[in-house]
DNA sequence: TGCAAAACGGAGGGACCCTCCGTATACTAC
DNA sequence: GTAGTATACGGAGGGTCCCTCCGTTTTGCA
């Protein structure tokens, strides 16, 4: 999985006092990113950084020139997973119907949850202490949740009375409270509330009233 | 404050096959824990162990024999605190009036809680992952409050309906949710729920009815 | 008072962290 | 193409902390 485009290298619109990065700069930032992945989904947040610059290639210099603290690291790698979430989300809708989507598309953030389980014991105090980062990253998975929503919506085969945030939390729950290693009873879980989703649509012949809480 | 008795070194019904231990390695581990308690609340839990066995006055070597693992230290100093506030329950509950005590008590729990907060990254895995433990220390903590808010209850000055998990959960939840390294906030407010343990007692000019949301 | 068992202390080898600076590489201007 | 320079690379090395191991000391019992 390549690292997407390096999120925008820089706006036209700024006077470029501050130049592009080279070109083996932004790839070796890349594959830092993505063997960190890797190592914090196999081997938990305690990996030594040596290990992580190695797998990628690169000096440990070089680790250290782009991500200055473990945090920085485990932040980057926490936005690329959420940039991948978003953009899948935009292609399966183009290739499959909404519902369908929707469905791929929650059971892809159960396995991204997974991956991230490693990371999670750094995690937490960084997005508890960064507001700012949370609310930026969090906005990103709203707003992809809701586009696959109003999809499903406009086609008639998904509830309305759900929203972006609604579906996070309620997906984002399920994978936490779950914690065990394997993300079967997460997936098994997930799907439920799929169904649930379905359930009451426009077009189902058994709609419930919003706000109903039957199962 | 001096370790309270080493927890009862041996209860005399049990074959003296496994001895008592030597008197200088009892009073080392009390040292060890009341040091480990210091630092950790000073310096987090990442506090280099070296710096504990140090500041107890005994070698490292020693430290590592009487705890194996970080972990099993941070353990340690919890169920020490813990058996300190349950102690100082029964202090309190003999020298002063019921409500006081139990007034008294709850802001003795806010600052236990602020010197705990060090080692919350630590022992919060240890208590989600070792349910018997953290079953242990929360019955122990729930049987002194309950045993608080049943004084005041007989003597007419505290309400009836809230039982010592509640209060527990309720005083936990409120040191928990101020997570700023100042406790003037909730000492604030669990002043605030002590008040509403008032309201209502049976000797109160003002009852409420059981399950009354009125502030 | 003597003697084992129990406990102590800290040296030392290993793992990991992070900085620093000499070397290599990619851009830019001509 | 080529020369020059800003940018980036790599990894040696010094520092911190971890944890084990074993010679020495202390304690409690006979």
């Amino acid at each position: 999985m390549a690292v997407a485009e390096s999120e925008a290298i820089e706006p036209a619109d700024s006077v470029s006092t501050d130049r592009r990065p080279r070109a083996d700069a932004i790839r070796n930032r890349d594959l830092l990113i993505t063997a960190a992945a890797e190592a914090f989904a196999a081997r938990g947040a305690d990996v030594p950084l040596e290990d992580i610059a190695r797998s990628a290639g690169v000096g440990i210099g070089t680790l250290y020139r782009h991500f200055p603290t473990r945090e920085s690291l485990v932040e980057a790698v926490y936005r690329h997973e959420i940039d991948v979430l978003c953009e899948r989300a935009d292609q399966l809708l183009e290739s499959m119907p909404p519902e369908q989507a929707l469905a791929e598309w929650m059971q892809l953030f159960v396995v991204h949850v997974a991956t991230k389980r490693g990371m999670l014991s750094l995690l937490r105090p960084l997005l508890s202490t960064n507001p700012n980062f949370s609310d930026q990253t969090r906005g990103r998975a709203t707003a992809a949740a809701t586009k696959l929503l109003e999809a499903g919506v406009a086609a008639g085969t998904i509830r309305a009375d759900v929203d972006g945030g609604d579906l996070l939390r309620a997906v984002g729950g399920i994978c936490m409270s779950t914690d065990q290693e394997r993300s079967v009873a997460s997936e098994r879980l997930v799907g439920l509330l799929f169904d649930g989703l379905r359930h009451g649509a426009a077009g189902s012949p058994s709609a419930t009233q919003p706000g109903d809480a039957s199962a």
